[in-house]
DNA sequence: TTAGCATATGAGATACTGTATCATTAAGAA
DNA sequence: TTCTTAATGATACAGTATCTCATATGCTAA
């Protein structure tokens, strides 16, 4: 497990090291850190995450350039960013390659993941048959995990 | 269509008037403004567009009104709101009963609407039985329309 | 190694959305 | 009309993300 999981680290490291050299971009401290960071996130994660940990672990890095390598990182497609209705951005890795949907707990805020289903499909092919080209969809349930439902009482 | 919808508008504003009244709150020139500027407004809006909309026509109402009726209005169950991955606050109407999903597209930030179908409850039983309590769910799809592909030539 | 150039960076300012504060205004009951 | 209380606007503020620009640094060529 561990093992994939350092197989994966250097396989989406080449892939963000072939896009920078593709965009004429060089690999700097910055941008190193940052990777490594959001490499030890799991699962999804947002700037201001991101921005405070690299503050409290004293990195060498400031706020923009976590928003600029954030970027970067988006556009070498190693991670992408999830919609989600408050004012932060949100991120996931793309390396987990199974399509999947999310459920929010509006009292703790965290996360349950589930994989998507076939059945998702009528979807596609309701918009399709409409024009619209799909490039992605997530579906995103809300409501109180099982953990805030015993703290209620 | 547009009989029905004036007493649509009609049924909203009893609705709304109800709740104020029960809350012991006033009908306010603002609330009104904006209750007008809502109504006049179909499918989605965010709470920005409804601030240009306001300061443009000149109405009587200032930034922070626009918010406080949003959240009366919210409150009454006349608009709900809905998550998507940008920083603005997202609103629909509640009167079109009929649970359904959105695709944006990405270059005119148009929405598509289409109805929700059964196949939704294979997610529904999955979240129940890890014990998470579902208060709302919602698909989100984003592409290219229609327009946007000719446009795109 | 070094020089020279282009890119990356940090500090600080700025944009933008949404809230809080509080003195003033106005709704609605008596 | 008067009085009480809620609603409002002006202003300041909070928080996230971005822009600007002088400086620092990576990279290439010699």
């Amino acid at each position: 497990m561990l093992k994939v999981d350092l197989q994966m680290i250097e396989n989406e490291r080449a892939k963000f090291l072939r896009h920078l050299a593709k965009a004429g971009r060089r690999v700097s401290h910055g941008r190193e850190i940052i990777f490594d960071e959001v490499m030890r996130s799991h699962g999804h994660f947002t700037a201001e995450e991101l921005v405070k940990e690299c503050l409290q672990k004293k990195l060498k890095v400031s706020r923009p350039t976590v928003f600029r390598v954030l970027n970067d990182l988006l556009e070498a497609g190693i991670i992408r960013e999830t919609a989600f209705g408050d004012k932060h951005r949100h991120f996931e890795h793309v390396y987990d390659e199974k399509p999947h949907h999310h459920a929010q707990c509006i009292r703790c805020h965290n996360f349950i993941e589930f994989p998507d289903r076939k059945e998702d499909k009528i979807y596609h092919q309701y918009l399709e048959k409409q024009g619209f080209k799909i490039l992605g969809h997530e579906m995103h349930f809300y409501g109180i995990c099982k953990d805030c439902q015993l703290k209620e009482v």
